[in-house]
DNA sequence: ACGAGTTAATAAAAATTTTTAAAAACAGCC
DNA sequence: GGCTGTTTTTAAAAATTTTTATTAACTCGT
């Protein structure tokens, strides 16, 4: 009935406190922007240059940052430019999705370090977690990479994440019987592990290094299997109060339509999906319809989305209608998410990327006439310009802002 | 070419900054929690208790804040507790809806010091404006409280309201021709006035004070003439980009429906609004229906939407079937922004929170059917405790919160 | 009713942070 | 090349904030 138990664990000291708050901010910054001066970096952190000195001193000796060169060209005594240090504190990530599985190590300066891909994909099994551990132990010594040099892991993944339990509750075979995929790859690797689902990923990447730099509210689509949308608002990955937030691909768009794999009915991934789309092209080259496609009716399987964009960029008018009518029930659902988050921009990103302009096009024209025109006005249509990259880079970023936010 | 202007605006004092930080974090604590301990307000503005002493000392200079009482029954010396006080610091909270308009003065402790109704509806007309400004001139002449006690005014209104513009878009002809709908009341009125869509104020009048207390992510559901959906986000109100954010009533449920007023087709607010509702219930009782609404069948046009609620409560299967279609198809809706948000908690307000059980089954029931599995398990469906207050308490928390950040 | 135990408020001391001042570093111009 | 103007960095002084210590207020049990 006492309160040792308050008192055994105090309250960090108010002034800690602040101080790793401004540690932080500074860090995030430097993560950010890249090399800053002094200067710019107490305005951030809203404190005085001598203050920012004193922290900025701190980060040197414990390796975080280094002072690399001056600014040149303008008037007055150049100030002396600080960044992260691009040895040490490197994060795994790990991404494991429908085609292969793939690990990157990355500096804190988003310089990948050392990689390698292994050509298996995501399964729902028990045992499938175990091969990823020993993927990345075996990949890790390959590199001769020291432990101590690894801050955290990132692991990005399709599926419904449980962001509170860490748990996929699609691929749920995945997930230990115990406890966290987290804390389980914890336990087995001695690392920090971080989950994040890949849309996500790729949406904080968009938003932080790609076409939603700067902009607060970002809708990321990532056509594949399926329908992913990644939500950024206010600047931050948008999870909901489980993580499951922005699941577009399971809203219903057709009481009439198939029936899909989650067992509901008419989901717009029925209908939007890379896969239908291919599906769709492969019958109606069967059916022996005009286009340059038609070189594959003897064997239609060969037929991928690539092949489509492909012909649709030499100006194959079925490949072009195909991609758009994609777009077009495409933007009939996107539509809905702009009437409820009304973003600035809308980033395509995967596969459809490079369908370019045949992609947004149709896209912008069922925005048109399906969003209230005040949406439109300050909304912009967007494709990808990391190549590929977004994912990667989202999962690196989530993973440092998370490490700086325990500081 | 010289960074004059930069000098003449000097940057906020650092030490300024955060003593108003503190400040602000202080006021707003008291509001929402009442009176509160020196070492409560130490806690919440991250400062020692001597610091905070000089905070609380200084509001009590000003006017804001008063010692009222102590805490009793607890061991040691007992804590003064400090709150704001109810005398000045008023706020006006303009309601005008499609009903009528609604003035209320509301002191800092969230009781109403005054109030007046008129039974003028929100009009789509330039001299709109002016009418309201009169009628607050006037109101306050009324009220014999002098123009300095007041702080601020909230003004609730309905329609697609850009928030960085400050204009109506639904409402336009309200718009002045040359400046923001804030300004021109402001320049009029000679109060700093802040504009915000009603079904929002709704929202976080829950948020704040009613089922959605302590929750981060909440939906709130408002049927009138159409369906107006209200979000919090991470315990703010979510504006999106343009202020137009949560539009749930204009997208598209059936493609072969009926006209909706805003030139689209089938949307959602042609389907499940209440005078679709009352409208659907007229020409069935016209058709012979059996209930005891029956009794309208000379002039259904007295029909309300209250009589149908009345008429279910008292056991009506007629009545209960009409509003589990509206519950259902609203739910149908609803499962589209659950996909998207993932929200905690889904509060039903306005005049169908009377249904209570009638209305919130039905919307459940759509969810099961039309959901993910996970969405469900930490979703509840509330109606509003809050009898009708949710909207001027929304609105009075938005004023407050916006001075207290202009701090 | 009075000391033991507990918690809050105030006062004084210590630590931290900011402000101001001085020194250092650099460009351009006669 | 030295002087002026400009900007960054360091140093010292001033201000602020926190910590620690003290005093005040109160309960409870004997």
């Amino acid at each position: 009935m006492t309160t040792l138990e308050d008192e055994l664990v105090p309250r960090k000291s108010v002034v800690t406190h602040k101080k790793n708050q401004r540690l932080k901010s500074v860090l995030s910054y430097l993560y950010q922007e890249g090399a800053c001066t002094l200067a710019q970096l107490a305005d951030v952190s809203h404190t005085s240059i001598p203050s920012v000195t004193g922290l900025v001193d701190q980060l040197l000796e414990e390796g975080w940052v280094s002072a690399n060169g001056i600014v040149t060209g303008n008037n007055g005594r150049r100030p002396t430019l600080f960044g992260l240090r691009p040895d040490g504190h490197y994060v795994i990530v790990l991404d494991s999705n429908t085609h292969d599985t793939r690990l990157l190590v990355v500096n804190p300066l988003r310089q990948i370090v050392f990689q390698r891909t292994v050509d298996r994909r995501l399964e729902d099994t028990a045992g499938f977690l175990d091969f990823l551990a020993r993927f990345v132990t075996e990949t890790l010594t390959e590199s001769a990479i020291p432990r101590s040099a690894i801050l955290a892991m990132g692991l990005a993944i399709p599926g419904l994440i449980d962001a509170r339990r860490d748990l996929n509750l699609t691929y749920s075979s995945l997930n230990p019987t115990d406890q966290s995929i987290t804390t389980w790859l914890e336990e087995r690797l001695d690392i920090p592990v971080y989950l994040i689902n890949d849309t996500k990923a790729t949406a904080l990447g968009e938003n932080r290094f790609g076409g939603g730099l700067g902009k607060k509210h970002v809708l990321s689509i990532n056509i594949d299997w399926g329908v992913g949308l990644g939500i950024i608002l206010d600047g931050k990955v948008f999870q909901g109060a489980s993580g499951f937030a922005g699941e577009l691909g399971h809203i219903q768009v057709d009481p009439d339509g198939d029936l899909c794999y989650c067992g509901k009915v008419g989901c717009l991934d029925t209908i939007t999906s890379a896969s239908s789309l291919v599906r769709r092209v492969q019958r109606a080259v069967l059916d022996g319809c005009v286009s340059q496609l038609a070189a594959y009716q003897n064997d239609v399987s060969q037929i991928t989305i690539n092949h489509v964009i492909e012909a649709a960029h030499q100006g194959d008018a079925f490949a072009i209608d195909q991609l758009h009518e994609t777009g077009y029930q495409l933007g009939k659902g996107l539509s809905i998410a702009i009437n409820l988050f009304n973003p600035e921009v809308i980033i395509v990103d995967g596969v459809l990327a490079q369908a370019a302009i045949f992609i947004t096009n149709p896209i912008e024209q069922a925005i048109i006439k399906h969003c209230l025109s005040g949406f439109r006005n300050d909304l912009t249509v967007e494709v990808t310009k990391l190549n590929g990259a977004a994912k990667w880079l989202g999962t690196h970023a989530y993973v440092m802002e998370n490490v700086f936010a325990d500081f």
